[in-house]
DNA sequence: GTCTATGTAAACACAC
DNA sequence: GGTGTGTTTACATAGA
């Protein structure tokens, strides 16, 4: 018998989302991120209707238990009054009722079973409701089962008592056997309805079957084996069974399981909660011509019924398995083609190559072949299909230098919407993030509500939002300031505070521009790929306003980081085309905050006419107010002075 | 093989 | 003198 309960892991709301949190990635809540307090509120009233529809459960099981004993009573009194078939065979208690009637009621749950669905807390509202009405249809089913089989066995008792009276003539005798195998027939019947029930209820994940039972003898032959285990098991059965029947040795490593499942049959509690389990005799007669042979083959003793049981569990193991692929494969695909119209619940791990190279080549861009390079044996991959288990601190810590460009291919920024869907992830795993310094030092200062980060409000940015920067400060700093003084993209503006660096979008497109313009294929992808990044943006649009946007009020208090992330992500995800199309002469001011209010060029810049033309434009100190401080957030955070 | 971009390390200068 | 910032150089590597 198994013990069916329900199962915390296949009960979580938010199916997909929550599934793919699973298959991808668990991502660690930061500590300060709190929750609003309407959630917590909303929460309450969800654990008051959980434990409020646990109690209606609690009230119906008991009933059912009441009223099998009651049942089982009846039938106890019967059999002691003498009423019983003399035809009935010992290994043939079809016609006991109170056996197959508990059989049947594979739903009943135990107090105790009861008390740990109550401790676990796991079944949503819904989950419930579905679950009672299922329940209650069930016990529908099973007050029509103990009707009918009181009906039948009244009849049949009517009958042998009138055998007994009138003697015994074969014929009647036919008669009497036939009926019985009509009994047995419909009692088939109804047993593969309930267990195509459960099946059901299986496969919604509302009921599994756990292990941990000890009083249950079959159950780790069913639960504690995989597939295999269970097949090879089978083979063992058939093969003992085959051996027995030719050297008539019946001992065979199954006896064991047999015996076993023998001698806990005649418990009405080991039968109760198996669905698939049937009473001896009660299986061979769906196919009454070929359930003859097979009668008259396997005789129904306690070893066909270990048989077929473990066969049961063969197959009942496959198909959750299956079910569970499915599951998992339909999850990933409605992820992966159904993102812009459901939000994700979680940041994951996405693609975290840029928008661009995304579409370069589906194997290019496939996880499996993001940085991983001799120099960074342990070099990011972007964990895709993984589940939590894959992705740990330790294994992703990378210390070598990243060889491989993708933010910056193609002179194609880094997009907002790679860091900002993937920014919990880079938060919480020491993983390198996939970009260039450029690129990453660019997104921190547009990110910034001025367009302009002090060095050191850089570095907070980088140790904020990646995990990865959180070690290694004097290497990783040091390339920043190499980043910031040898690209000219980044400008170096002489405040009152101090200096600030703000990014030169002009300059910063400029990079590499004649392999945008001069190959034909890569502007095909690009637009190809802005046509996936399309999508992208609006699923992140979207999700930013439950997931995003409080990882951004922790560093947007005070100050509008989000809406400028918004329009941020916007031109990124336009400019890029816009770039594609046209290089660098047509930059719009909108999507260029460095047309907006130029810097003075303190960097000192080999004279280039082109350069000196440039639309510079002083900022003065007006602009920058002395209590300007949007980034004192990024300073205070504790993390951010450790790596000093 | 060459060139370019990038990452890393290091040296140096300067200001506070 | 120590530290942070900024610049420059050198070298290695990947990729076009």
């Amino acid at each position: 018998m198994f013990q069916c309960v329900f199962s915390s892991s296949v009960l979580q709301p938010h199916s997909t989302s929550c599934l793919f949190k699973h298959l991808f990635y668990h991502s660690a809540t930061p500590a300060s991120q709190k929750q609003p307090e309407p959630i917590y509120s909303k929460k309450t009233e969800i654990q008051r209707q959980t434990v409020r529809a646990h109690s209606v459960k609690l009230f119906i099981f008991s009933a059912l238990q009441v009223a099998r004993q009651l049942l089982l009573q009846q039938q106890q009194q019967q059999q002691v009054s003498g009423l019983k078939s003399p035809k009935r065979n010992d290994k043939q208690p079809a016609l006991q009722v109170p056996v197959s009637v508990a059989m049947m009621t594979p739903q009943v749950i135990t107090p105790q079973q009861m008390q740990q669905i109550l401790q676990q807390q796991v079944l949503s509202p819904q989950q419930l409701q579905v679950l009672l009405q299922q329940q209650q249809a069930l016990m529908l089913q099973q007050q029509q089962l103990q009707e009918f089989y009181k009906k039948q066995q009244e009849q049949l008792q009517l009958q042998l008592l009138q055998q007994q009276h009138a003697g015994k003539q074969p014929k009647e005798q036919q008669q009497v056997a036939t009926q019985q195998l009509a009994f047995q027939q419909q009692l088939l019947q109804m047993q593969q309805l309930q267990q195509q029930h459960l099946l059901s209820l299986q496969r919604q994940g509302l009921l599994t079957i756990q292990p941990g039972q000890p009083a249950l003898p079959l159950q780790p032959l069913a639960q504690g084996m995989i597939p295999t285990e269970l097949q090879q098991l089978w083979k063992e059965v058939t093969s003992a069974h085959s051996a027995e029947e030719t050297t008539g040795s019946n001992h065979s490593s199954l006896d064991l399981t047999t015996t076993c499942v023998s001698s806990s049959a005649p418990s009405k509690t080991s039968l109760i909660m198996n669905p698939h389990a049937s009473t001896n005799g009660q299986l061979s007669v769906h196919t009454p011509k070929r359930e003859r042979h097979l009668n008259s083959e396997h005789a129904l003793d306690d070893r066909s019924t270990a048989q077929c049981r473990v066969q049961m569990q063969v197959v009942q193991q496959l198909e959750l398995q299956l079910a569970k692929d499915k599951e998992r494969l339909q999850a990933m695909m409605t992820h992966l083609h159904v993102k812009s119209t459901e939000p994700k619940a979680t940041p994951q791990p996405l693609n975290l190559v840029s928008s661009v190279t995304l579409s370069k080549s589906a194997s290019e861009a496939s996880p499996q072949s993001l940085p991983h390079t001799p120099t960074t044996p342990t070099a990011p991959i972007t964990p895709v299909t993984q589940g939590p288990s894959v992705i740990t601190t330790t294994s992703m810590h990378t210390v070598g230098p990243i060889r491989r460009r993708y933010s910056d291919k193609y002179n194609v920024p880094i997009s907002s919407a790679d860091i900002a869907q993937n920014q919990e992830f880079y938060k919480n795993a020491e993983v390198r993030p996939p970009f260039t310094y450029a690129s990453l030092i660019r997104q921190a200062i547009l990110e910034s509500p001025e367009k302009q980060l002090t060095l050191n409000e850089i570095y907070n940015w980088f140790t904020r939002m990646f995990a990865y920067f959180r070690r290694n400060a004097a290497t990783w700093k040091n390339a920043v300031r190499h980043n910031l003084s040898l690209h000219k993209c980044f400008v170096r503006v002489e405040n009152v505070k101090g200096a600030v660096w703000t990014v030169d979008e002009v300059e910063f497109q400029k990079r590499r521009p004649q392999k945008i313009s001069g190959n034909p294929s890569l502007i095909k992808n690009m637009q190809s790929s802005h046509a996936y990044c399309t999508p992208l943006n609006a699923a992140l649009q979207a999700s930013m306003a439950e997931n995003s946007i409080p990882l951004y009020t922790t560093a947007s208090m005070g100050n509008p980081t989000l809406g400028n992330l918004a329009s941020a992500i916007r031109e990124e995800l336009n400019g890029a085309m816009e770039h594609t199309n046209s290089n660098e002469s047509d930059s719009s001011p909108g999507r260029s905050p460095m047309q907006a209010v130029h810097p003075v060029h303190v960097k000192e810049e080999p004279l280039d006419p082109e350069e000196a033309e440039g639309p510079l434009s002083l900022v003065t100190t007006a602009n920058h107010s002395p209590d300007f401080d949007h980034d004192r957030d990024y300073e205070d955070e504790p993390v951010n002075e450790d790596m000093e």
